[in-house]
DNA sequence: AAATAATTCAAACGTTTGTTTTAATTCAAA
DNA sequence: TTTGAATTAAAACAAACGTTTGAATTATTT
């Protein structure tokens, strides 16, 4: 899947306004006018507007988990210190792809046999995966409990960082944090966060009931 | 905020509709011909789509923290009993109404300064002074640790349920659950989005970090 | 330089959109 | 039973929608 200059234009504008306005609430007139290409543009490099949300999520979706892959196989850390390495890594990845991934959340509520749903379904079951190689050698090694949901955990770390990113706002507002300009406070939500998540892991994975 | 018999039947299609295919994708006359009514009633009762959509959320989002208030001033129940509970309560409620979530988690990514939103955030508000009062009660009692972030608490709850209402088909295939029928299963996940639940607030609020 | 392919553009296509209009009908109070 | 308001129904409205067309332009190949 290659895309020119000019594709990408198009579709990281798309994306932007999807994640804005929705799918159906964004018309591929504003996308055109909003990337300054021509409308018919959209449908000579895409073929329709499904087509080009599909090229959105095969544009984004591939090289996501690229990173923690190389974790799993780094024999030198500790599963303990994998899992805290794979919260940081989760946290900045979403963070830094903000747009797609509102998109994704929409998607999801609504889409049940398209293509994307494919798509976003293969990803999550490679994500399960490779987490589930790290809780494997972590239980072998007498670390982590011998019952862990990985699905469970993922639903909880995927869940708190999205609903994070849709409820901001309001957080910023109940610590009055109002005061931070937007760059220092999503630095600060996401040490927040981080350091919230590593203590939910541990105790799934490590401490008693 | 009054509705008759026919204004709740176009609310209640109006919701399933637009859970099912987001308001931008859901079409008024499609809503009319669900609900075995005429084009023009929804303005005549509503005004318009989009108030049509508030009403919605007038609809549901009064009475939803209803029983949890009478919990708090419930003096015989410890804040630990409590709080596991409002877990319980939290997740029942939100199962009950899964339509109406689904299009307040859209609603959230999109919307910034709209009259949902403001109807969301004061909910919000409100709650969020419900659960502080029964954590303050904890903390005075020594039963619960001095910091507790309860917003961020809050998004941990939410974020892991909505999580799983989304992703609720593809959980059930990496647990091969798909001999269970969707009653059996809706009732699974709710036990497991319980106890995994109560297991993360007792370490938020009570265990050392 | 000529020929061929790829891209850009403005205009137009037929539908569907949310909303309004106007007339018919129902219903309750006088 | 008459009167006036509330409700229902079908038709019409302009605007916006995704997509296509065919000519103009640019780029590439021969």
């Amino acid at each position: 899947m290659e895309f020119n200059d000019k594709q990408i234009e198009i579709l990281e504008t798309a994306e932007r306004l999807f994640a804005a306005k929705g799918f159906d609430g964004t018309s591929v007139r504003e996308i055109a006018k909003e990337a300054n290409i021509n409308l018919a543009s959209i449908s000579y490099y895409f073929g329709s507007k499904e087509k080009l949300m599909e090229a959105i999520f095969n544009y984004r979706i591939n090289n996501a988990w690229f990173a923690v892959k190389t974790l799993v196989d780094d024999h030198s850390l500790s599963p303990i210190k994998k899992m805290d390495m794979l919260v940081d890594s989760v946290i900045d990845r979403i963070s830094e792809k903000e747009c797609f991934h509102r998109i994704m959340v929409r998607q999801q509520i609504i889409a049940k046999d398209d293509i994307v749903t494919k798509l976003i379904n293969e990803s999550r079951a490679r994500n399960i995966e490779i987490i589930n190689e790290i809780i494997r050698d972590g239980q072998q090694q007498k670390l982590f409990k011998k019952k862990i949901d990985t699905p469970l955990l993922v639903i909880t770390m995927i869940g708190t960082i999205y609903q994070m990113m849709n409820t901001q706002d309001f957080y910023r507002q109940v610590h009055k944090l109002e005061s931070l300009d937007e760059t220092a406070f999503q630095h600060h939500i996401r040490l927040v966060l981080k350091a919230h998540l590593k203590t939910i892991f541990k105790t799934i994975l490590i401490n008693e009931a």
